[in-house]
DNA sequence: GTCTATAACGAGATAGAC
DNA sequence: GTCTATCTCGTTATAGAC
């Protein structure tokens, strides 16, 4: 289930694409084995050999997309820059998803949170949960180094901003409309500046 | 199917009702009409005579949801007060439906977006539409009067506001803790306040 | 208006051959 | 690893009696 680097991606890595775009597009309760099984011309039975059951398939989607997350966020911090560019390379990382027709994973996640596998929800907490830690030591990094301006706790507004990132993705889709987003986040931002 | 006046609810009524609540949290695509015959002790086939299908049970519950918050939005402008005080009772209308444990029917519904029979569409883009109207002129009869202060287009900070409150509602459902939405939303207002 | 019964279909899942 | 065939169950929906 692993992939050996410099190789075409193995079936296990095409389910899991597949199944993350349909997660993405349609919600965990709006997409079957079916569908995976037909977009990738293999039969429901092979897919049910490398994932044995939707919850399965639905928390290696989870473990994988927090792994890239966590990526990504060191990406930014590799980077360099100061606060206010992470900031910005932050909310990229959110743009691009919207940009795909997409809705961030976990967002989608929370909605349908109610009828999600036990496994799975903690994992979507979790996702928050780093994602606000993440962001409220850039806060503080930029409120320290005066980049960024802000009253009140670091933490409070890491997760207004995780909020009001997924609420401008929730909110642009159904209009297809990647500027809702722009125009929403770029307020935010601002308010945020020097 | 329309209630008379001072009349206990009919069938009608409550088989909305109970699909509101379900739909609110557990989705459109995560619940079904077994689910609300056996809460309302009632056949399915009952169901069916009181709401053909599924899309019909749907765009029902939308017109009514959007005729209740038109009526909503009536009640605080009839309530007087300043642009900021009414902000405030807008605000309260998303944190009262947070309380109950539900996410927004709408926000709900965009995150299905891509999967909701096609007469459902519309009414979930209209619903934000009007929200957006509503606050573009509360925004600007605010910032005219001096109560509310902020840059750029009213339409995009209206915006910036239902992704805000309907990402902060999404986010804090997981966590079944309303303290969440209020910590983060409060700021929100706070960057609008004079 | 509400019921029972049932049809028609799709979902998730398994058995066993290759 | 992948297939075909099959199973079981849940879901939407209809027919027809009361």
């Amino acid at each position: 289930m692993e992939e050996p680097p410099e190789t075409n991606p193995g079936t296990a890595t095409r389910i899991l694409d597949v199944s993350e775009r349909l997660v993405q597009t349609r919600g965990f309760n709006g997409f079957s084995y079916a569908d995976v099984a037909t977009e990738l011309a293999i039969s429901k039975a092979a897919l049910h050999y490398h994932f044995a059951g939707k919850a399965e398939l639905g928390e290696a989607l989870m473990t994988r997309y927090a792994a890239r997350f966590a990526e990504a966020l060191d990406g930014v911090d590799a980077e360099g820059g100061d606060a206010r560019r992470k900031l910005d390379a932050y909310v990229t990382l959110y743009s691009d998803v919207l940009s795909s027709e997409r809705m961030c994973l976990c967002g989608m996640l929370a909605a349908e949170y109610r009828t999600l596998p036990e496994g799975m929800r903690t994992t979507v907490r979790r996702f928050f949960d780093d994602n606000e830690a993440w962001l409220e030591r850039v806060l503080e990094e930029g409120r320290t180094a005066g980049t960024l301006r802000f009253t009140g706790r670091a933490k409070d507004v890491a997760r207004m901003i995780v909020g009001s990132l997924e609420g401008a993705m929730l909110v642009a889709r159904p209009y297809d409309d990647v500027s809702r987003f722009r125009s929403a986040v770029g307020y935010l931002l601002d308010s945020l500046s020097v």
